[in-house]
RNA sequence: GGAUCGGUAGUUCAGUUGGUUAGAAUGCCGCCCUGUCACGGCGGAGGUCGCGGGUUCGAGUCCCGUCCGGUCCGCCA
């Protein structure tokens, strides 16, 4: 036996016990005759005690830091304690001990404040696991996926494991392939997301299906994407949107509750997708702060059911804005202060490339209930009053607005209200809100590809009232300068999304289940009968075998475990992460394979 | 594919308008120390300034290229 106790577990209750413990040497702190050693294990330190003898013994075996440790000896209480860690009234009074394994000098101390960078620490990624701060979160993570399992097997689903080596088919993001030996020239995928096999448990009559699965995508990373991740995958059978919302968000409140103890008992706020873009400029609002944008300007094709305020700015002879396809305001709580330096600072902020404006235009609503603007040449007092007015300022008040093409400007005033929140405070980690956001557009048009593209997935079905308008108006070769006046940017899907303090953790759909539909959805996108029978032929012949309405979601693990740890990034909460261009630097992968491999495979590497 | 920041001791960083022998902290090694817990004291070792080229009397510092890392845009159904 190597160990009766942790070095987290002995209290001053088992004072004059003998105790065995084995673990790494944190530190050594030799005085002459005695020697202190911090013993460190995954469940704590303790601190033992060499006397004299013991002291002289580690001339000849030295004791260096993260060597593998066994001493045995009796609980005493300290004359000293220590309040910081939770074994710190006692001491093991060492009789024996053994080095297990000695330990080269590491890298860079284990410790919660490190003096080591990530690039060091991620090639040492199992020192940096030894870290408390680390640990906590690999911790949090199994505590999330003990929680959602938990829920999702009291509400009666079942784990049903589905293929890593699947089929290609290149829709969305770039797969990542796989040869086969047996099959020459013939590849796997690995799956984006086991979306489709999910949809055929349905089929099988196995009506609550969940998993928590990786998913594989060869896109550039992010700091919070990885290539490969974690998806809580879930789907049911004869549910409507309604049931899938009340199911999940039982299942987020219960993970609420049993890992950060928050009893989110508010009923969860829902959205349309056309008010989050309308209102926040982005289909994922934090909605812990409450500035919304006060649309100036619209370009007439979208946000049919929305009004503008154009006569607040119009007939001011005012180019920018009145050549500007949108124009859009946000008021700033208790900015009006702003020097010209800091206002010069913001214009800078905006005219970065990734934000990409040509400039900002400010109104002060000053505290003394004057208003001091960038455009007083243009406007008046009372115009920049009623313009305040309806951008809902206070007195102190800085609005911020933005002139442009629809989607850069929308995007840009967006960024804008999270890097003012981010500046002002409103963005705790400690506050969490969530958020349903819903009736996303089926569609989207892809510029690049000069085509229409399912925005969810084409598994998604379309609003039932509006089907007749995807089958009548299918796509030919679309002018790019028009795809906002097609009739295919106003068709609405049956998706929604979960988010969480301005992330997405979850997004799903009620699917389509009929064959017919199905193929049309199929056609919509471009393709034909025979390309449909190639990619999909074995879900479309399924549905043809009783598919029952069914509808799902799958949340992002690793996001949902950094939000609840309150970081950004997710390489923080996964034990072995890719770096920023989908390299382990630990293992160094990937990494070229040997001739005899090739042989195999039967192919012949040809890089361009 | 693009933008941007960084690369100097094991590690984290400083290094002025280009100028003598490139510094600090920490870690490491040695000696001293019986109550430390960021132990303390004294001493010591440790550098291809990412790599290649250029400008210059002289380059860690300026220029060009390249590699590596971070962040972002594009991309991510």
């Amino acid at each position: 036996m190597y160990r009766t106790h942790t070095c987290g577990q002995l209290r001053l209750t088992n004072q004059t016990e003998n105790a065995t413990l084995a673990g790494w040497v944190q530190t050594v702190r030799k005085f002459g005759s005695i020697t202190f050693v911090d013993l460190r294990d995954r469940y704590g330190i303790t601190q033992l005690l060499f006397n004299e003898e013991l002291t002289k013994q580690l001339d000849n075996q030295p004791l260096g830091r993260e060597f593998v440790l066994q001493a045995t000896g009796t609980v005493n209480e300290r004359s000293n304690k220590n309040a910081n860690i939770a074994t710190g009234e006692i001491e093991l009074l060492v009789s024996t001990f053994k080095v297990l394994n000695k330990s080269a000098v590491p890298p860079f101390t284990i410790q919660d404040d490190t003096d080591g960078g990530d690039d060091i620490r991620m090639k040492y990624r199992f020192l940096d696991l030894r870290r408390n701060a680390v640990k906590k979160n690999i911790e949090l993570r199994y505590a999330v996926n003990r929680a959602a399992r938990t829920y999702l097997h009291d509400q009666g689903f079942m784990d049903i494991e589905t293929p890593f080596l699947i089929k290609s088919t290149p829709e969305g993001a770039r797969d990542f392939v796989v040869p086969s030996r047996m099959n020459p020239g013939q590849f796997y995928a690995l799956p984006q997301s086991p979306q489709t096999f999910k949809q055929l448990l349905m089929v099988s009559g196995y009506d609550r299906y969940y998993q928590v699965v990786k998913c594989f995508r060869d896109e550039d990373l992010r700091a919070d994407r990885q290539p490969e991740f974690t998806q809580i995958d879930c789907e049911m059978a004869f549910v409507e949107q309604e049931d899938i919302l009340n199911m999940f968000e039982g299942m987020i409140k219960s993970i609420f509750k049993e890992v950060k103890g928050i009893d989110y008992s508010e009923t969860v706020q829902r959205m349309t997708w056309e008010d989050a873009m309308w209102n926040y400029g982005n289909d994922k609002p934090d909605i812990r702060f409450d500035i919304k944008i006060l649309n100036l300007k619209k370009p007439s094709s979208v946000y049919t059911e929305k009004t503008d305020n154009s006569a607040l700015i119009n007939g001011a002879d005012f180019k920018v804005f009145d050549e500007a396809e949108t124009v859009l305001a946000i008021a700033i709580p208790g900015c009006s202060e702003y020097s010209r330096k800091q206002t010069d600072e913001l214009i800078e902020w905006v005219k970065r490339p990734q934000i990409g404006m040509k400039g900002l235009v400010f109104i002060k609503v000053n505290a003394d209930g004057t208003y001091k603007s960038s455009v007083d040449k243009f406007y008046s007092e009372e115009k920049l009053k009623a313009i305040a007015d309806a951008a809902n300022a206070k007195a102190g008040d800085l609005i911020l607005i933005l002139a442009g093409a629809e989607e850069r400007t929308r995007k840009a005033i967006s960024d804008l209200r999270m890097e003012m929140a981010n500046r002002l405070g409103l963005r705790k980690d400690t506050e969490f809100k969530l958020l349903w956001v819903l009736d996303f557009p089926l569609f989207e048009y892809d510029e690049e590809g000069n085509r229409w593209v399912a925005r969810h997935h084409p598994f998604t079905s379309p609003k039932p009232t509006q089907i007749e308008t995807m089958i009548n108006n299918n796509p030919t070769i679309e002018n790019a300068a028009e795809y906002l006046n097609h009739p295919y940017a106003s068709i609405k899907a049956n998706a929604y999304d979960m988010v969480l303090n301005g992330n997405e953790i979850g997004g799903g759909s009620i699917r389509i289940f009929q064959r017919e539909l199905q193929e049309k959805m199929f056609a919509a996108l471009g393709m034909d009968a025979e390309e449909q029978q190639h990619k999909f032929g074995f879900l479309l012949g399924a549905f043809e075998y009783g598919a029952p309405p069914h509808g799902g979601i799958a949340f992002g693990f690793d996001r949902l475990c950094a939000i609840l740890g309150g970081s950004e990034s997710i390489r923080d909460f996964i034990a072995f992460p890719k770096n920023n261009s989908g390299r382990d630097v630990m293992i160094d992968a990937p990494s070229a394979i040997d001739e005899k491999q090739f042989d195999e495979l039967q192919i012949k590497l040809d890089l361009k």
